[in-house]
DNA sequence: ATTATCTATAGATCTATAGATAATGC
DNA sequence: ATTATCTATAGATCTATAGATAATGC
């Protein structure tokens, strides 16, 4: 467990195999970590199809076409951005299994999402549009997506059982506490690409992922609560057995 | 009034100016409206970005290159397919003078929008992007936009005011209510793009663009109420003066 | 002469491949 | 020998322009 992670820092980096890169920089870590966090940098910024792979390159230090000792195509760089934060699935079954009524887990489960997409490295919209292509690359993703939808119907059908929720056709809540996550986390991400700044961006106030998240959550579960006022003690409790 | 606007249908079309089209075929009305109402299909089917000049020209029965006649620019093209459903802020206008509460407006106004985005030929989040390169063109797009968002804070701040509202930040809510049909209309393309078979497809049912943009304006209503149980007469007044 | 099309192609931009090269490791 | 880079470039795909051409209108 202890093993030497590196030399005392004062001593020289060992070179690394393979010819010496043009710019002569030396990759800190893994080279291939390095891409996959300048690659997720760069999709976050401006968008996957507008990024190239030259790039990606440059912002890695390479040359573009040495990238591709690293990524035979284009969208593995993207695939692997993913594969970085993929505690999506994982989380959502540790909601699953801790105690609390399907409202409170139908709270946390909304708050976590919108989060984690406000994070994710590209767009869930772009991301959706290259799946289309590739339906191999991204299957996961896209597994994950519809678990989650089928858990959200699940969910919200035991609280209208309980008589907690207002009746309502839990598929159709399903489709548009997705949307929602979905379009709020456009919103942030539009804001980030511009600054407060630019002309194009939209006037409206500049909002973190976490306050966006926790007003998505709590709208969405104001709607569906039989009784509205039930929701400051379910974000009470929420809030104090903090998960993210 | 009364101009002659075609010739009798069963003599024969006069023939048009200009060089006869390869396909032989001749366009109905102007040429230029036949662009355009086959782009917006396109655009509508695969998006903006998925769309060819070659594409567009094919399915106007033209060569590429004629279409240039037309539009100097592939941008100019998506205007124009904005220009022709350009009712937005009228009908946004409409709603406001007439009579009804704040929140019965909201309403109003969250399933206009919704219904308006699901019709229209392209994303809004692929004319977002667009936008950001070409802020001329799109101007009056973002502009409308614009001036929505601040309709609804002004809307939600008044609502607040008469008491029919809970306590809310009216910009927040109104960053959320666009982010809301922007995600609504999201997925109701995709749906469309794909068809009920596509492995790709998100698996829940099929929605009308009414059903969701109902259902919409109707949790959102419900959230931001202090007394929920008002929602039901809201949808009964929203309902009788048919508007759409 | 004017209009609306055509054919041909320049030019830009990216992805991806081929093959050379400069290190280390054994 | 292996590894990881480099340079050079083929190939694909689109946009946009240049200039020819085939109609009608006057």
């Amino acid at each position: 467990m202890a093993s030497r992670q590196s030399p005392p820092a004062s001593e020289e980096l060992p070179r690394p195999l393979g010819r010496p890169r043009a710019t002569g920089g030396v990759p800190i870590g893994s080279p291939r970590d390095e891409i996959v966090a300048a690659a997720g940098r760069l999709f976050a910024d401006r968008g996957y199809a507008q990024v190239t792979m030259s790039d990606i390159a440059r912002a890695a230090g390479l040359q573009q076409s040495s990238l591709y000792y690293w990524f035979r195509k284009k969208e593995l760089v993207l695939q692997a951005t993913f594969a970085v934060n993929r505690v999506p699935l994982e989380f959502i079954n540790r909601i699953g299994a801790r105690s609390g009524s399907p409202a409170l887990k139908l709270y946390r489960l909304v708050r976590f999402d919108t989060l984690q997409l406000c994070r994710s490295p590209c767009d869930v919209n772009e991301l959706e549009r290259l799946a289309e292509g590739q339906p191999d690359l991204f299957a996961t993703f896209w597994e994950d997506r519809q678990r989650l939808h089928d858990w959200i119907v699940t969910l919200v059908g035991a609280a209208i059982e309980e008589g907690q929720f207002v009746p309502c056709d839990p598929d159709l809540v399903a489709l548009s506490l997705l949307s929602f996550d979905e379009g709020i986390q456009k919103r942030f991400r539009h804001q980030l690409q511009h600054g407060p700044d630019g002309a194009n961006a939209f006037r409206h106030q500049p909002r973190a992922a976490e306050e966006l998240a926790e007003f998505a959550a709590g709208t969405m579960l104001r709607a569906l609560l039989k009784r509205p006022g039930d929701l400051a003690r379910l974000q009470r409790q929420a809030a104090t057995c903090g998960d993210d």
